[in-house]
DNA sequence: ATGAAAGCGCTAACAG
DNA sequence: CTGTTAGCGCTTTCAT
């Protein structure tokens, strides 16, 4: 056990050759003889040389750590989306180094600002991040791509989850399995998934029950505004036939109020989420929803970074789109249990 | 629009002072003049200057940045964890490396490896590290601290989850209210927590309930091992009274086997599970488990690390242990809902 | 209080 | 094919 850790000079000493030669071998360029390939590797292995990092990265330039700039979210797409990246990125010989929990529009730009230096390229998900922010925060030679944001521009390269298509998809096939009044519990009005929610329900509505009146909630995603979005619903005369809540957890919310009130589900009233959480699948009755792959959307976000930081032009338009599939279970009246998928279009 | 990113170079120029100046203003040393921390600091707005931290570690070898190797696990645990841990290393000023989604020893290997002069410490939660696996690829000068870990050495630090107590407590629960016999599901061989767990009922039978045989049936963590168990469980004679399933996720498997057979839970037959998991409450009946607080234990594992960090001695055990918290719920057959710390010991 | 200068460990010309 | 050397951007003595 060495007390101090071994730099490169320690191993050319070692192996009698220049710090050169340990470097032309440590990193394969080549043009070194078999004979002094030999003796530095074994100089390197017997020393336990790891070259150091940053001594690498101040001279090359590239750290090969890539971050992802999260907001203070939990549960299973947090998870899912790290995996993704990091997934991908590892088969790339990529670190990821995140900055998730932070709340606020503060916290966020201190976040990009610290990862400066740091990485070669950033994920950013956050609510508070718009063109402006971008432009005042991210460093002109940091390549970014941004998720499930607003922003169009071709310097900050978008990937989004398709909830336009997956709501519209989710109403038309409430609509379709014979329930004629559709209402709709909306999300966070700052949250731009929810919005595009919303505009997918209004949207199918139009083109498929131009008739009917919209009969729109609010929420904000919480399980506790799904239940009082539920009671309301429930109050109304005469009650609607479906509710599409632009959540799972609040059809979660939603379906416990039903409950509560002695209704039958689907029988008296169906209900359909989106996002298709682990619970969807467990409550009683299993909740239809709207699948989105996010370790898919993590992965296609590094492969598009990726791409950014070889410096491809991004040829393709500023902001792709993720497609999503409906998932039939029983809590929506129809007897089926299939996967359709709705929107084949895929980024990455 | 700088086209290069400012050095300390540029900013001592714009301020007209040496680059020591600059340093010394940014660091907040002192011994400078209010007039030349204006300069300096104005200059650096004016710059967008961000030092480059590759530059700094490389001459101050400290990286401001700790490394969480973790096994390829998803959902809750995951995110909970990196969050916990996160937010305590954010609220340090540290960043945080993560290395997950590896299953192998080799691929853990590599991972450990690679965090060397990235981090400053490291955070290790994986089924195949031991001792031998630390003396081999962790550097000798790293702080490290283990998570739920077999490992006992002063060196490496560990934080457990008391799972030994957890499980005696619900088994002990379970008795208590009148289940003369428990059946225990247990987890996948080789995995720690699952040999506490079992450990747990092992003890808490033999303490309660010494006239009872053992009745044990293997699972791996899975539902469908739970649902396999259940099924075996069904076909006993005489049949048990409770189950104890060594994670929720087997207890939800259980679960649909007893309800497919047409009992009543927890009439017929009472269950429990391990780690209150998000779907516990979810599933009906509510799932009676034991809690145990990811977000603490990621926090209590930053905190172990940054006092190893600073060379705090520790004079603490080498090994920690987390308290779990019986959840009493619908499933096991109590007439109750309060949550009973069992374990008030805590780490950190 | 300030500046000049010496490296940190490494890569990448440039010589030989 | 191999060695010498000049920095990368920063902190830190050591002079002044």
């Amino acid at each position: 056990m060495t007390t101090k850790k071994a730099t490169i000079k320690d191993v050319a000493r070692e192996a009698k050759v220049s710090i050169a030669s340990v470097s032309r071998v440590l990193n394969g360029l080549g043009g070194v003889t078999a004979d002094t390939q030999e003796a530095v590797r074994q100089a390197a292995a017997r020393l336990h040389y790891v070259p150091d990092s940053a001594a690498r990265s101040l001279i090359t330039g590239r750290t090969h750590t890539i971050g992802a700039v999260l907001p203070d979210l939990y549960g299973e797409f947090f998870s899912e989306l790290i995996r993704g990246i990091d997934l991908a990125a590892r088969a790339r010989g990529l670190h990821l180094l995140v900055s998730s929990s932070h709340d606020g529009v503060e916290d966020a730009a201190a976040a990009v600002r610290a990862m400066r230096g740091r990485v070669d390229g950033l994920i950013v998900l956050s609510q508070f991040v718009d063109q402006a922010f971008l432009e005042k925060n991210l460093p002109a030679d940091l390549p970014a791509v941004l998720l499930d944001s607003p922003v169009d521009n071709p310097r900050y390269p978008a990937i989004n989850i398709d909830n336009d298509a997956g709501a519209q998809a989710m109403v038309g096939h409430l609509l379709d399995v014979g329930h004629a009044s559709v209402a709709f519990i909306t999300g966070p009005s700052g949250n731009f998934d929810a919005q595009q929610r919303e505009k997918g329900y209004r949207a199918a509505m139009a083109a498929h029950a131009p008739h009917m009146p919209l009969n729109i909630i609010a929420g904000d995603f919480t399980e506790e505004s799904g239940y009082r979005a539920g009671r309301e619903l429930l109050a109304q005369r005469p009650r609607p036939q479906a509710v599409f809540a632009a959540n799972d957890m609040m059809a979660v919310g939603c379906l416990y109020a039903f409950k509560e009130a002695g209704l039958d589900v689907p029988g008296d009233i169906a209900l359909a989420g989106f996002d298709d959480i682990l619970i969807a699948r467990y409550v009683t009755p299993a909740l239809s929803t709207v699948r989105v792959s996010i370790t898919d959307l993590g992965k296609s976000a590094l492969l598009l970074l990726t791409g950014l930081m070889e410096g491809k032009a991004h040829t393709s338009p500023a902001t792709r789109t993720l497609g999503c599939d409906v998932v039939v279970r029983d809590s929506c009246g129809a007897h089926q249990t299939d996967v359709a998928t709705i929107n084949p279009s895929r980024a990455g």
